[in-house]
DNA sequence: GATGAATGAGGATTCATTCAT
DNA sequence: AATGAATGAATCCTCATTCAT
């Protein structure tokens, strides 16, 4: 109906990447809705139903509606997580100015990301597959480590202090949607997002400053 | 069965009501599922198995699966915003520290209401009725009214605090099972509630301190 | 709630037939709903509701919804039935007229008699208990009985005749509720029904009329 | 299953619509219980069985039971009613003989829409959309029209007579089912309903022939 | 006699998934 | 690659009925 291949097989130039394209309509219709409703308030229908498509279709891309959520989670979090794992890695050349700005890029890029994680993490990540569990526990563990060398809070609230860091991050997406009925401003709009970039900033700025005398260009 | 009326005949202190309790234990059983799985996610069979009931008997209590959410939402929500609400309004009485020790034990004695809080944002919050969302909005008026008189943010990062205050103590509620799993710490024991209090009150601290001087001749 | 029956020993009078009176409430309203909706569209809840009742309380007076429809039945045909029958009978001593505005009458008493005669008749009669399915033979029996004595129809039609005057009857009660809502007037008016009695005498009439010369004043 | 598609792939004349055949055989199921046991008395998995489906299947073609009852009556009822509305329109080309054989032969092609509509009349007809109510009342008014016209019976009493015309023909099939249980004779065989148009056409006849100077010398 | 509570049976509906086309 | 049709499993919900109070 939709579709109308013509001629299956006359196209000689790009050997019709149809199918990619539609795989990947698949799932950006699918992390929309899974970030907004969850992964038992998606229905099938209604990420087919975006991408203009019938509900059996989506099989031909993916195998299963939890094949087609763990895609959704591979193709965003995956990147986010890559980046977040550099950037520990490789903490000595990084500013956390540079840090908390890449971060934030990386997020307002898939805003829907931090929203996927929240109901991971309200749901216990029952669907947070090894693979990605892998990648959390380590981010933290570094995380933990630069704060610590800060020498500013005591080593038993560390933790407390990075999980703060990473609730005001993603909360912050999380919220945007409410925020926006309720207080009618649009935090994932390009301005919002620099701000609270500039924000957060100054916000690790005051966590960790105070210590001797330590300067912003003291890393 | 469940319930143990001692002597069928003979209890004068509470007028037996059976049916309170057991509307009562189902709302607890609910409060337990909304807040892990959401809505779509909790099937009122679960429900009903955890009051030792078959699944119609919900129905004698609870017009419909809507119905009991939105109690759940009323009973557990309501009096925390109350509580705020007469915090913040009272807020010349009160030392920021008070009011931090007093959400933490509001939401220390019902720590699912965060969840439930965090599934309504991500889901636009839909089902928070009228009456609550009236509650919001002031609730964040005042935060931000109390922040701005400290002098500390600029005034269009003032939001911004309040919104991360309010991210960091929702999301430590939010994170607390995930980071059992991960960190093996039980975010929700007595002792971790304490220090995250006491971390807390360090937190707010920090971020309203008055500015030392933020580096004009530091940098 | 509604019956206060203040003291359970007192009343000395009357022995309290206020039993009897529920059960008669309960079956009015049973009779109208069953009349509207037939067997199965028909809610114990509803009925009870009419009474002012609880659902359970119905059982106090009738051991099951099937005993209460039979109950219904009973009540409201046997009566005509019997009227019908003892009418048939007695035909000799009765005029045909007397017949017709006799049984209007019965049936403008219970209404309802021809709708639930009705529901019976389009379910196949499962409900027609032996009890009534005995009434209905001999009545169109004698009925046809008669009017096969008047000489007037072929006597393959005599039993056609019969049947139409049976729907005409029945038909006219059935219809009153959607008649009054298409054509805006109330069939069960007692203008309305000395109308249609009236109409009915002379309908049979003309039906039965020519033949030699046969005078009202002739049986 | 039961469709005998011969061959898979040959069926050169009629395109394969599988789903419309289909689609007309709940159809007709549907219209048999409908018309025996009305709305709801009616399962779906009666119906689905009836057509050697499964319960969900029905789904594929009608959104809900509203819906396909809604279907059957507009199925059924509404070719009654136009074919009703031209005759009544062109009055003056056919004679009542006509009239009448027509409805009735239309009536016997599909004996349950008189059933369907006996429920309907029963129960108000809350089912009878607009649409198809908008044609009862012009058929009514045309006919007590063309009754008017032959100046037999008194004005207030043609819409009794128009009424009863209504009531025999209807309740014809109406009574069929439980007249052949009880009197054991079929009233749908095509002898018997030809009988009946016959019948009807006397029977009409007789209700307008010209006043043969009702006994006013005959008392 | 009335009712709150509980429930087995069932009924409409949804949904993910399969399969033939 | 897309889809109409079919379905098993499950879900919410209704209802008649029971029982203890």
């Amino acid at each position: 109906m939709t579709t109308a291949t013509t001629s299956p097989s006359a196209t000689p130039g790009p050997p019709r990447r149809k199918g990619e394209l539609t795989a990947e309509r698949i799932l950006d219709a699918a992390e929309t809705l899974f970030a907004e409703k969850g992964f038992e308030g998606t229905k099938l229908r209604d990420v087919a139903a975006r991408v203009g498509l019938r509900n059996p279709s989506l099989y031909n891309h993916f195998a299963s509606k939890e094949a087609l959520y763990s895609a959704v989670l591979e193709r965003d979090i995956r990147p986010v997580l890559d980046l977040l794992a550099k950037m520990v890695e490789s903490q000595g050349e990084l500013s956390s100015d540079d840090v908390i700005a890449g971060t934030m890029k990386a997020l307002a890029d898939h805003p829907n990301v931090a929203r996927l994680v929240q109901h991971e993490t309200l749901s216990g990540g029952a669907h947070l597959t090894g693979m990605l569990r892998e990648f959390i526990a380590p981010v933290f563990s570094q995380a933990n480590r630069a704060a610590t060398m800060r020498e500013v809070w005591p080593a038993d609230q560390v933790p407390l202090v990075v999980l703060s860091l990473y609730n005001v991050v993603v909360g912050y997406f999380t919220a945007a949607t409410l925020y926006r009925e309720i207080q009618g401003e649009d935090l994932l709009s390009s301005e919002a997002l620099e701000r609270q970039t500039r924000f957060l900033i100054e916000f690790v700025n005051r966590l960790f400053r105070e210590a001797p005398n330590r300067s912003p260009s003291d890393s």
